[in-house]
Order: C-alpha cells, then sequence, then structure tokens
RNA sequence: GGCUCGGUAGCUCAGCUGGUUAGAGCACGGGAUUCAUAACCCCGGGGUCGGGAGUUCAAGUCUCCCCCGAGCCA
C-alpha cells in the first residue's frame, strides 16, 4: 500500500528537560537526528527538524526554589545553554521551541477543549506515592510506609488530590492497532516492551495537578494546571508554527503534522508511543508515524552521573576534540538503538584510524600526487567512467547508505563511506602510482587512476556530509568545491574538472592526542 | 515473581529462516612500500561461539534446564 509522502519531513528530538545543563546523552540523540536531517535535505526532502526544551512542573519549581530563582529565571538560563550547544555542535535545527512559548500556552488549551469535548477528561482522585524526580506516581503499595524511588533512591511522597484524568483506556484498541505496525517503534526489540505494556491493559492517567503553580492552567478548572507530560510533547506541534503565524491548532498542524519520526531515549518511549498518540487521537489528530528509542551511554562501562562524578561535560568534549570526531565515534561505533559505553582510547583510536589516516589521508596524498604529477586534477585523454572500479564502489556505497539511513543504522552508513575510501587506498596500492610515473609510456595510465582516485576522494567528502558536515566542507574545499548541499546531483561521478587546479593540501583533522581523560 | 533481550577472538560487536576450515573493526606481531598526517597496502597469531543435556546426517544458529548481565512489568 502506498503512502503519501507529506510535504514535509518533520522529525524530532526529546523536548530536554531543564532541571541541568545538557549532558552528553542529549548530545548524542540530537547530534543523530542532526544527521538524519541533514541527510533528508541532501536528498531534496523539505526537513522540519524540531528540538527544544520542556519547562514545566514541579521538579522545575523546586529546583528553581533551591536556587532561589524564579522558575522562569531558571528556565532562561537552562534553555539557553541547550541553545548554545546546538549552535556551538553546528546542529541544523529549524526551530528551537520551549514549551514557556506564550503561544504554546494557547495550543495547549485549544488542544485540551478537543480532548474534553470529545468526553476523554474526567475528575478523579488520585492517591499514591508520588516520584517527583519523576513526575509520576509509582505503584507501591498504599500501606507502604516510607517507600523510595527505585530510579532516584530518593522519598516518594504521599498525594492525594482530586485530578482530571484524560480516558486513555478508551483508546485499548486503536493504540494496539497502531504499535502492531511494524515501524511505528523501532527498534524492533523495544517494540515488544510497549506491546507487553499496553496488553497489560491501558489505565486512565492524570493530566493535572493541583497547587502547582509552574504549569500551564487547564482552562475552565481554576486551581488546576497541566501535568507537564501532558503540555509537553504538544510542543513538538507548537514548534512547526511560522514565527508570524498566530498561535492556532490548525495553523500549526498544516505546517508539517504528523511528525514522521520521534527521536528519543529509551526511558521516555512509553510516553511518546502509547500516551501522545492516544492524546493526539482524542483530539482528532492524526498521531506522529514512527518513535525510535533509542539505547543509553556508559562511560569507561559505568553509568554516567552526578554521584560517580564522571560526567561527561559536552562543551570540553567539543572543545578537547572537535565536533568531527565526536560525531563520528558516537554514530560509527554505536548501534543506535543499542547501548553504547563511550571509551576513551577507542574515540582516539577511530577518529584517528578512520579519519585523519584512512580518509585525511587519503585526500592528502592523493592531491600532493596531482600536483606533483599533473599540476592539479589529471586530464587524460581518455577519463574512468561509471564503470569504473571505484565508480561502481562508489555507487553501491551511496545505494547502501541511503538504505542504511533509511533505518537509522548510522553505523552502517558510517562503515559504508568508510569502506570507499578503504578502496581508494587500496586502489593507489594497487596501481602504484608512484612507480608508474617513472616510466614516461605510463603517464596517461597514471593520469587516468589519479582522476580516478581524486574523483573518489570527492564523492567520499559527499557521502560524509550529513555525519561530518563540517569535515566534508573542508575536504571538498581542497578540491575546490563547495559544500555538497544536492546528492541528486552531486553524487553522479565524474564531476572533478580535468586540469583544475589544486591548492596545497592540508590535514583535514589533526590525530588526536590526549594527555588526560576527558 | 512474570516476561523480554543479551552472554561469539584482549576490547566492541556481525553472524538472516541450522550446512564448506566461525567473521569484521580496534589492539597486537610480521612483511612490503615511499605518493602521503611515521600515514597507506598485505599477511598472521588468537575463540571448546556462558555451562549442561537433547533433536538432527549436520547447531553460535532449534528445544529444555542452569549460571551471569541488562531491561520492562508486577
Amino acid at each position: 500500500m502506498a503512502k503519501i509522502r507529506p510535504m514535509t519531513f518533520t522529525l524530532t528530538t526529546p523536548l530536554y528537560y531543564v532541571n541541568d545543563r545538557p549532558h552528553i546523552g542529549s548530545v548524542y540523540t540530537t547530534l543523530a537526528v542532526d544527521t538524519l536531517a541533514r541527510f533528508k535535505r541532501l536528498r531534496g526532502e523539505k526537513v522540519m527538524f524540531i528540538t527544544g526544551c520542556d519547562e514545566h512542573g514541579q521538579k522545575i519549581q523546586r529546583t528553581a526554589e533551591l536556587a532561589s530563582l524564579e522558575p522562569q529565571q531558571h528556565c532562561d538560563t537552562i534553555s539557553d545553554a541547550y541553545a548554545a550547544t546546538w549552535a556551538a555542535w553546528g546542529i541544523s535545527n529549524d526551530r528551537f521551541i520551549r514549551t514557556t512559548d506564550p503561544r504554546h500556552k494557547l495550543l495547549v488549551a485549544q488542544f485540551f477543549e478537543r480532548v474534553q469535548a470529545k468526553g476523554d477528561i474526567v475528575e478523579g482522585r488520585q492517591q499514591g506515592w508520588y516520584c517527583v524526580a519523576c513526575e509520576e506516581y509509582k505503584d507501591d503499595a498504599a500501606s507502604a510506609t516510607a517507600p523510595d524511588c527505585p530510579i532516584h533512591q530518593r522519598p516518594l511522597e504521599w498525594r492525594d488530590e482530586l485530578n482530571l484524568f484524560f480516558r486513555l483506556s478508551r483508546y485499548q484498541a486503536e493504540i494496539e492497532a497502531l504499535i502492531s505496525q511494524a515501524d511505528f517503534i523501532r527498534p524492533a526489540s523495544r517494540r515488544h516492551e510497549v506491546e507487553n505494556f499496553v496488553q497489560g491493559g491501558l489505565k486512565d492517567f492524570s493530566i493535572s495537578r493541583i497547587n502547582l503553580p509552574w504549569g500551564i492552567p487547564v482552562p475552565g478548572h481554576g486551581e488546576h494546571t497541566f501535568y507537564v507530560w501532558f503540555d509537553a510533547l504538544l510542543g513538538y506541534i507548537t514548534a512547526l508554527l511560522e514565527p508570524d503565524d498566530p498561535a492556532d491548532l490548525d495553523v500549526a498542524l498544516a505546517r508539517g503534522w504528523p511528525a514522521q519520526l520521534h527521536v528519543i531515549g529509551k526511558d521516555i518511549l512509553r510516553f511518546h508511543a502509547v500516551y501522545w498518540p492516544a492524546m493526539c487521537m482524542s483530539a482528532g489528530i492524526e498521531p506522529p508515524q514512527a518513535v525510535f528509542g533509542h539505547g543509553f551511554l556508559t562511560r569507561e562501562g559505568q553509568k554516567m552521573g552526578k554521584s560517580l562524578g564522571n560526567s561527561l561535560d559536552p562543551m570540553r568534549l567539543l572543545d578537547i576534540c572537535g565536533a568531527d570526531a565526536v560525531r563520528w565515534y558516537l554514530l560509527r561505533d554505536i548501534q543506535f538503538g543499542d547501548d553504547g559505553d563511550i571509551q576513551q582510547q577507542r574515540l582516539l583510536d577511530l577518529v584517528n584510524n578512520d579519519l585523519a589516516n584512512t580518509i585525511g589521508n587519503l585526500l592528502n596524498r592523493t592531491i600532493a600526487m596531482a600536483r606533483k604529477w599533473f599540476e592539479g586534477v589529471p586530464n587524460p585523454l581518455q577519463l574512468p567512467d561509471s564503470q569504473h572500479p571505484l565508480a561502481l564502489g562508489a555507487a553501491a556505497a551511496s545505494a547502501q547508505l541511503d538504505d542504511h539511513y533509511g533505518q537509522l543504522a548510522f553505523q552502517r552508513a558510517a562503515q559504508d563511506v568508510l569502506q570507499l575510501a578503504i578502496a581508494a587506498n587500496g586502489y593507489l596500492s594497487e596501481r602504484a602510482p608512484w612507480t608508474a610515473i617513472k616510466d614516461p609510456a605510463k603517464q596517461e595510465q597514471v593520469a587516468e587512476d589519479i582522476y580516478a582516485v581524486l574523483e573518489t576522494t570527492r564523492l567520499v567528502g559527499v557521502l560524509l556530509a550529513a555525519l561530518l558536515p563540517d569535515l566534508s566542507a573542508r575536504l571538498l574545499a581542497q578540491l575546490g568545491l563547495p559544500p555538497a548541499s544536492d546528492w541528486q546531483g552531486q553524487l553522479h561521478w565524474g564531476q572533478l574538472l580535468p586540469g583544475q587546479p589544486l591548492e596545497e593540501p592540508t590535514p583535514i583533522l589533526q590525530r588526536l592526542e590526549l594527555e588526560e581523560p576527558l
């Protein structure tokens, strides 16, 4: 069955909770989504890449109080830190939405009205043990005396209040149907988890809190504010608004809903794959088309965290290693979806081997030969054509890359490009132009070989554009070319201009050498 | 406690519906080479595929039990 392709490919990172400054996990998610967004753009699709911050809830209010700040001040600070982080890493997001945006509040109200009109809002009494850090009720028995949150190791708080409930239970069948679609929840391993949960029977969940000033007021329900999770995900829709658009739900939806893909950490899969689609259905809005829950990062085998003091500061990492190196390491070495372990030695090995030695040196050595023997791109009588082994290799790499990006298999996509560079290096040693050039009768052959390898290197640069935008641009610049912008045109074999002069090469990436731990 | 997913070379992992001497990258050792960021290219060592039993002509690959780890739900 052919799916109708919407005009806009909307994809999102989570809206990061402003409880604390950005950590490496958020960077990881965002880098992955950035890569996918760049890939889609290179493939000629219109992309709407959304990220932002989720800023309401009791946890934020308390964190602000502890710092003697107004919640809004606190949110501004952290939110700015996120925006600055993305700018520093060169993230190509089209939107940065904050759930404290005035227009967001209006959309939440409109959304709520729709859900209420549908008869999906009821009053109920919520009793139980609550973890503020999770912003979640736990299943501990009411008779427990002083339970702790198993995740946060902090005391749970007893709550007994009147809340508004969303009648999630009404959507049991529809949610089951939705998540049974093969590609709705990925990776598949996590789908079973959600299926299990849903099979257990969906229960209505409370969507409001009383006595919580730091939240969006529930229209028509005086003292209630929305539970963070009810308003947060709507940020994906608010984000679609153009700067001059009115705060109107339908206008926003027309700008690019449904989202094609929500990329999130595995911990919030249920909210995105169950609660959120049901809320959309209730409001008469199409649910998102897919949710991908990736794994978590550890560091040298250990969980990262304040308590262990082994967190990896993203800004420091960026300063020391650079965005290219970190992007390469995280996306090339960790299967997206699985948990991954960050190891400093491994990072150095891979970055130095793959980027500096294999790809960087390929460019360097090839340009050096071209300059030395041909004063630029060689101009053989017969240009290597699209049947040249390297041309075939490049075409194959490109096809596989498409496939792998489609599966969010960044690791494989990275290896596709790397393989092409390895093939080019292998071709050089096989042809040994440095020997052949000594024989005047072989000048023509050398010209052909160098042209083929230079052209392959160009394609390596083009294919790298989504994964390593900066390094790709630096590589192409040394071939006298602009950054890759359109794969349709730029992936064809044979675009290097014969006879074009080449500047003296400079390493596109210095080998990393770290004396101290990151 | 129930369920799910893992346990394959020193490290990180591929191995689809069972079928030639179990693979890759990194690390390590050796060789070749000089165009190049002491880079590139080639070769090699190393694994009783968590343990045990079973099914089969044939099992990392299927079944059962056990051990270990992670997760989801209670």
